[in-house]
DNA sequence: AATTCTGATCGAAGCGCTTCGATCACATTA
DNA sequence: TAATGTGATCGAAGCGCTTCGATCAGAATT
């Protein structure tokens, strides 16, 4: 077994809690004992345990983190910047992945809460109503990634969602395209309404009517956005380019385009939105609106370290750019070439 | 505050310890205070505090898996098979990435064995002989993922990958190919040494002569891979196939052969390994060797499981099996054709 | 020299739970 | 009826740590 701080206190020749300020620096601790203890600790190779620390009310050095699924690539990225900023803070990472459903939501961030964890970060929270206030009023630090708008007093990082989905639907109307679809993301999410918003502007700006017709979800998925590209292609008067929600709709209309035996990019243009690895790698590669996902994980475990060292400091909402990424994927129209 | 055990307690007139054996299973409890306490525990909302339970010496209901990065697919995919099943098990998921640096293996190891987590998952450690014999000695469980071979005590999981490599390599000969390259993993893990030995078996089976400057070590990275590909396709003879130890490695080939302005995959086939989801996603679409990346992960965790709930289970160890999945990245040799 | 103040160090309580041994009521046996 | 046995329930210790208030020695003050 590990030693424990009281053999610590025992070899340094001093009490438990002088242990235990000179480890947390707590209190000040004369010299000569500073350095018996840290002899002590170094002899006995001691660690101090954090579950124990937890119980009894200190630091424990974990910060808890909720996902609606590993895999993605989404989330993937900004996972890898949450535990690169984490790492570097020295805390470590409680995942709860709710595999998508939206019940766990509450369960989870009640455990994470009252159990070890000191903060809380929420990736794309479905239903953050449901139990975000009590967090806030006890004041336990948390900060949302990628979900803004249904309270005013979460700490949230989210893209400019609004100005990617204006870019590269103006984009692809500067190619020549008029009838652009849009594959939607899950509109309960604010990031899928603000694109959709983005891209009625940016249609309406150019004096092309919006066609509602020309909207369908995909809900972010591959499949759903699939057949959604289906209908859209079977109109009587189809889209000639599809700007999607995600890039993992984007590949889903991909399919449908070759599944409908037309040519990509030839036929029909492809717009996606994130920039995940895949969009790169993909042959012809996708043009996308690439969103900071790397830096929103890092941002938000930023802030929550704030807030966790300043339990008083005002709410804040931070904002990152997004930048259109044109590579293969979208072409002139071919009657107007 | 959440309610404690002790208010549950108070509620339902009972002591604290019956309370505990009523939801822990410990002990038989009369139907009628067994009721009791449930009631108590509804009306509280009460849950059992994860920390305080496993300072007690109780189960903690976390494992901890150790992981060389995040974002790669291959551990990504991994991972969510570990997330999937522990999640169905009812574990929660402590993680601890080591970024890739080895050193910091030892010390995670230590932290997340003397803590909160009742088991451990370690994937590809690079070092496991520093550390895991103490586990083993203690008795504490855990189970190592895609590396095998270093010691005769420690539970793994791992692929065919002798196999695998022989199956890639041996397609390669029937498409007519004889000047195969070898774009090797890091040769401090197991599966890259198998892999390398059974492509040189397949080699030698079809009586073709082994040739060491047909191999080059890549890391299992892409930069490295591209580096080592540019050496292959720069040698006097040089290969008209590539295979690599991993499908980031054939992307970083596949770059190679780019920018040496040569047609892919017409002028030199590819060849990866893992079946990442970026492997079909690639145009033209990477053929590969189908590691069953998930389920690696869902095995791992169910051996753990056993582990913990019968320590003196002996120690197994599982391989899955490859599969060579035909796409588009291979070509029979030019000159053959 | 006696008193007060200061500040480093210590002791002990307590965080929420598990678990061992004690207890106590009841049933069983002689 | 007294003695013994049985088994559900309880009490209390303890897991490893933090932290509050107490202590105690030395410095400063009169």
């Amino acid at each position: 077994m590990p030693p424990t701080i009281k053999q610590v206190a025992e070899r340094a020749g001093v009490s438990m809690s002088t242990v235990s300020h000179v480890l947390n620096g707590t209190h000040f601790v004369s010299p000569e004992l500073t350095q018996r203890v840290l002899n002590a600790v170094q002899e006995l190779d001691y660690r101090l345990n954090p579950v124990a620390r937890s119980l009894a009310g200190g630091r424990s050095g974990v910060i808890g983190v909720m996902i609606p699924e590993v895999a993605v690539s989404y989330s993937g990225e900004i996972l890898r910047g949450i535990d690169e900023e984490l790492a570097s803070a020295g805390y470590d990472l409680l995942l709860h992945t709710t595999h998508n459903q939206r019940v766990k939501e509450p369960v989870f961030v009640h455990t994470l809460a009252h159990g070890l964890t000191e903060g809380l970060l929420l990736l794309l929270p479905s239903d953050p109503n449901a139990y975000l206030a009590p967090l806030h009023k006890k004041n336990f630090p948390y900060v949302v990634i990628d979900h803004q708008g249904f309270d005013d007093f979460s700490p949230t990082v989210v893209s400019t969602n609004w100005r990617g989905a204006f870019d590269a639907t103006q984009y692809l109307i500067e190619l020549g395209h008029q009838r652009i679809g849009f594959v939607a993301g899950a509109s309960h999410t604010s990031s899928a309404l603000e694109r959709l918003q983005g891209y009625r502007a940016a249609l309406q700006q150019a004096g092309i009517p919006f066609d509602a017709e020309l909207v369908r979800e995909g809900y972010f998925l591959r499949t759903p956005s699939y057949e959604a590209a289906l209908h859209l292609l079977d109109l009587p008067d189809p889209p000639t380019a599809i700007f999607t929600a995600n890039d993992v709709s984007a590949f889903g209309v991909i399919d449908a385009i070759h599944s409908r035996g037309l040519h990509f990019p030839d036929d029909v243009s492809v717009i996606g939105f994130d920039d995940i690895p895949e969009a790169a790698a993909a042959r012809p590669a996708l043009t996308t609106v690439r969103q900071q996902l790397v830096e929103m994980g890092r941002t938000a475990v930023r802030m929550l370290m704030e807030y966790i060292t300043q339990p008083e400091r005002p709410m804040q909402r931070v904002t990152l750019g997004t930048e259109l990424i044109i590579r293969e994927s979208c072409k002139p129209p071919k009657n107007s070439a």
